[in-house]
Formats: structure tokens, sequence, C-alpha cells
DNA sequence: CTGTTAGCGCCTTCAA
DNA sequence: TTGAAGGCGCTAACAG
């Protein structure tokens, strides 16, 4: 079924048809009906494959990120995927894995499909072995990056300020007479360097001394780490976690020392995930609006599909999830 | 950059391009390195869209899912797009939600882009009203669904043996002396039809007393039911659960109504997610082997598309994942 | 082995 | 307002 079948049958040309398609040119009222008519009855379905070859407008996104598996990653790409599925779009997902290795092939896929956007989910696209082929292979089509701003002209970016988030959250913990305070972070991009700087930030305000770990990005990771702590840090009385996986694991490494949470030492995620209500005791987090982040990008994507104009950079803020492994907020919050 | 300018550079004709381009036909040695250097210096990306519009191989695939945020959906998601994206095909993800309402409009997005085929990741895919739309619009494209077998020419499925796994599951907490077990379903799918069947086969042939539980498909869903479930039925000793996240929210409930896991009763998800690591103690579950489902998935569609000739239907059988929530194995396991 | 030539299904001037 | 005609970039006979 193609448009030159409705044209016949509807006693036009192909033209009119593809106008009341889309909407475009003027087209008489009588005729748009009669051909709308036929369309509906075949139930046709135009062809993107050749409206993409004609217009260039494949009417296709695709999202870049580490694993979808990580509830991190597939809830702001469920986000972009439902905002762009509003405005028309159909969204492509790749898994690329812990390294650069096949970025370039991804984006030569994605390009080959002429899709007429692209989304990079997560801060380390920032790093330059990313950032390099991205720079490289995409200065034709609007570029998002999800909690980042890449250097180019046609990049468009959602940033949350961790930074920030983190400092209240630490701030919050020394106004509940929490002093000797830990921060685990557990991957090495733009986003742990802010949370970092949060903490960091926090304690020197307040002149305390930092102390600071680094960790696999899993569950054991951050067990261990918090253990390691722990030992060599006898009066630690709270852990700050780049990460709400990683905070679980530490929940179980401080059970497992005999420290009580939260009278003995006081737990904060980050990402307020579904972890944090599974977990015992129900992990306080960070909330860094992983839906807000994914809802703004596809928003942002939109608007420079449709070539508005809108803002380069959408700025988000943190939030607070007090849950059960901090202490309860001062009077007055 | 098309495939003109790539034959002009290299002095032949776009056919001899091509044929260099997809390996087809017969090229003399010379004249293919002479294109191909052309090809590599020019950084030359050949258009799927052209080439779909062609040759109908769109070199890409749709999915189908309910929720890709659910680490379940997102699992076998994550090991679809790793396979398609080996075998050189590019994967559009569509979140339906809770209700087939958006499914007609998902089909005819996925066909308008001509995919090569389609799967459906979930048995709710197999209840009648979403069956209907896929029977009538996908009668084209190869159909895979992911843990059921939809009944047309073109479908194909992977089973997952939930049934015997779950009767398996079962059969162990008796095995271990349990007596009043309990079964909690969260969803009106086949999938949870085969597992409350295995739970009645297992009870039957030990001439034990069912009692079943339906809720929703959520921590407080699985909560509520727990309680409940305690709540009625005193002596109950153990409870199966159809899903991770109900069997943890079941946890919180015997937890709270000062019961022993797995002392007093013992506990059994299914899904063997991550769920069951982070939450205490941590949850035994029925493994359905997600990963296998969704790369033989992902195969069998493989072979379809390239019209080897493979079985209908892809049969997996379950294992179990012990861990704190039920007791050690008797001797000999 | 290589080139010529139709399409694939649709968009988009340009005329009428 | 409507139609005719030329691409868009590539594949696939069909000739040579």
């Amino acid at each position: 079924m193609t448009i030159y079948d409705i044209a016949r049958e509807a006693g036009v040309s192909i033209a009119t048809v593809s106008r009341v398609l889309n909407g475009s040119g003027k087209v008489g009222e009588r005729t748009r009906r009669r051909v709308q008519a036929v369309l509906d009855s075949q139930q046709y379905i135009p062809s993107r494959v050749a409206q993409g070859l004609a217009s260039r407008q494949t009417s296709s996104v695709g999202v870049l990120t580490v694993d979808i598996r990580d509830v991190h990653h597939s809830s702001i790409a469920y986000m972009i995927e439902q905002t762009m599925a509003g405005a028309g779009y159909s969204t492509i997902v790749c898994n690329l894995g812990g390294t650069p290795a096949r970025l370039r092939g991804y984006l030569r896929a994605l390009l080959s499909h002429r899709v007429n956007g692209v989304f990079f989910v997560g801060s380390v696209f920032l790093n330059e072995p990313y950032a390099q082929p991205i720079r490289e292979l995409l200065a034709d089509v609007p570029v998002v990056v999800v909690n980042g701003l890449l250097d180019m002209p046609n990049a468009y970016g959602v940033l949350v300020n961790e930074c920030e988030g983190t400092r209240a959250s630490v701030e919050r913990l020394i106004a509940a007479g929490r002093r000797r305070i830990a921060m685990v972070c557990s991957s090495p991009t733009r986003s742990d360097e802010n949370k970092l700087r949060g903490y960091e930030q926090a304690m020197a305000a307040h002149g305390l001394e930092t102390v600071t770990a680094q960790c696999a990005r899993s569950l054991a990771g951050g067990e261990e780490a918090a253990a390691g702590l722990v030992r060599e840090h006898p009066g630690l009385d709270a852990i700050q976690f780049a990460e709400d996986i990683t905070a679980v694991g530490g929940l179980r490494a401080l059970s497992a020392a005999g420290l009580r949470v939260p009278q003995d030492v006081a737990v904060v995620g980050c990402n307020n995930s579904t972890y944090c209500d599974i977990c015992t005791p129900r992990l306080s987090s960070v909330d860094n609006r992983l839906v807000e982040q994914g809802r703004a990008a596809a928003e942002r994507m939109i608007a420079a599909l449709q070539k508005r104009p809108a803002a380069r950079v959408v700025r988000l803020s943190c939030a607070f999830a007090a849950r059960e492994t901090t202490d309860a907020p001062a009077h007055g919050e």
C-alpha cells in the first residue's frame, strides 16, 4: 500500500495525498475529506523509510547508555522514550558497556539510520575518550547529554546540581551532630567529581576533616569500601555514598561490623532509586531527579528538532529523600 | 557523501561500490581494494534509510515492553539489544504501560519504520486485548514473544518452564519440612498462571491444602498480601511469591509481624533479580533465566531473519537460587 | 567482472 | 488548489 494506491483510489495525484498526509500546503476541504476517507479505510501506514529518504526526517532518535539494566539509566531512558514517543519519534537504544570501545560502531549505526538526534545518558560521555568520537561524528544532529554538556555547537544539556545536592546532604548530617563523615565515590565521572566537591565544601565549611574512598560501582564494592572505612576510622559516624547501590553494600558491611544504622553510623545514598525502599533499613538518598532529567532532556531535544529557541542548558536541583538511615530532621524543617 | 561520490572518486560505477559495500556479487580484487580505500578515506557511512527503501532490509527491530524500568524487562531488553547489535541490527524500544491502549499506535510506528522483526517481552502480550492487534498488524514480520507463543504462523517463542520451576521450589520447601505454604500472584498473565499451577501441583502431590493470594505487582502490594496471609493463616510457614519485588514486600510484612525468616516463615521470590541481594535477609528465588530468555529470543529472531531453519519454540528450564530466606538444602543436593 | 537502468515510497518545487 | 516531474541513496536485475 503506497500513496499511489491511495491517490488512484481517491482520484487525485500523489502530491495531494502527501499533502493531506502531513497537513502541508493547501488542500480543498472536499478533496481532503475524500482522501482521508481512503486513507482510513485502507489502514494506510506511511513509510518513514521513504519519508526519511526524501525529507531527511526519520522521526527517530538514538539513546546511548552504558547499561540499561541499571535502574538509574533505565528510568532516564524510559522518560526519554515516552516523551519522544509523544512527539512522534521512535527511540533506538544502545548499551555501550563500560568502555568506549564500541562507541564509534554505535554512532555509525545511528548515523546510518539517519537518526535526527542523539541522547547520551550519564556524565561518562564527557570524558575525552567518549567525547572525541562524539564531536567527530555527530556534528550534524542535535546532541543532548543527560547530566552534562558537551563542548560543541549543536550540543544541549541538562545539568543537575549534584555538588549542591551532596553539600546539602552533608550539611544535614552535620546539623544532626555527625562529625566524622566519609564519602565513597564509585565512578570516574564528572558526576562523581561534583558530588565529591559538594562533600568537601560542606566539610571545609565546618572545619571538619575529610575521609574519602573509592570503590567499584556495585553492592560488593560498597560493602568493601565501608568495611575498610570503619576499620581504619573507628570513630566514623556517617557515610555519604555517590550511588544507592554502593550505599546498600555499605549497609551490609556496617551491619556485619556490629554497627547500628543510623544510631552509630548514618548512611546516605544517591539517585533515590527503588533500592532505597528495598534494603533494610530504608536508605535515605540524595534525589537527583532522574525523571525530570529524562523529561527535560527529551523536551530540549524536541525543541531543537523543531528549531524552537530554548536555553542551551536546563538546570535542575537535587532534593533529599529522608528515610531510615539518617536522623529525623531537626525541628523546623 | 553517497555511493555516487565514492564511485566517481574510485573511477567505477555505483553498482560496483554497492557490491563491495555488502560483499555481494563478484568484484575483482584490484577494484575491490581501490574502492575500499576510498570508502575508508572518506569515512563513508551507507544510508540504511536508502538501503531499507531499496531492499526492505532496515536492519532494525522493535521491542515492545510494558516498562523498561522494571529490572525484569530491562535485563531481557538488554540481552536482546546486545545480541541484535552483534548481528547488525538496531533496536527500537517501546514502553507500553499497563494497558493495551497504546499498542496499536506503537505497532503502527514500528511498521512505518519498516522494522524487520518485533519482540514482545512478557506473557501479557498473549492476552487477547494485546494479541488481537498483534495478529492483525504484524502478519508480515517475524514476531518473537519472550516467555510465550502467539498463535500466528510467523510467531516464535521462548518458553520458560515456570510451572515446573515453581513446583520444584515448593517441593523443596516441603522437603525442608514446610507444610502450610501460601502462594502470592501479582499479575494476570500466563506466566503467573503457570507458576500458580506449579504450586498447586506440588501441594496436591503431598496432600497439602493451598492458600493463595493476589496482589499488586509492587513492594506495597507484596507487603499487604503477606500481612493479610499471616493474619488469616496463623500457622503459615512458607510463602512462594510470583515476583521478587512482592516477595521483598512480604519480607517487610513478616518482619513487622514479628516473624523470623526463614525460621518461622520461609520466603521465595521469582526472577532472581538484583533485589534478592539487596534486601535483608537475602531472598531465595526461582531463577527463570532472564539472560538466557533474552539471548534465546534474539537468536531465534536472527535465525528467522536469515531464514535459517530453527525450532519454532525454544524451551528453557528454571533453576533455583538459594539464599537466606529458605532453609539450607537437605544433605545430598 | 563491471556498468546501465529501473525502481523502492515519498517530498517538493514548479507549472497549470 | 492541484498535478507533473525530478530527486533522495541504494539495490538488483539485466546487459555487456
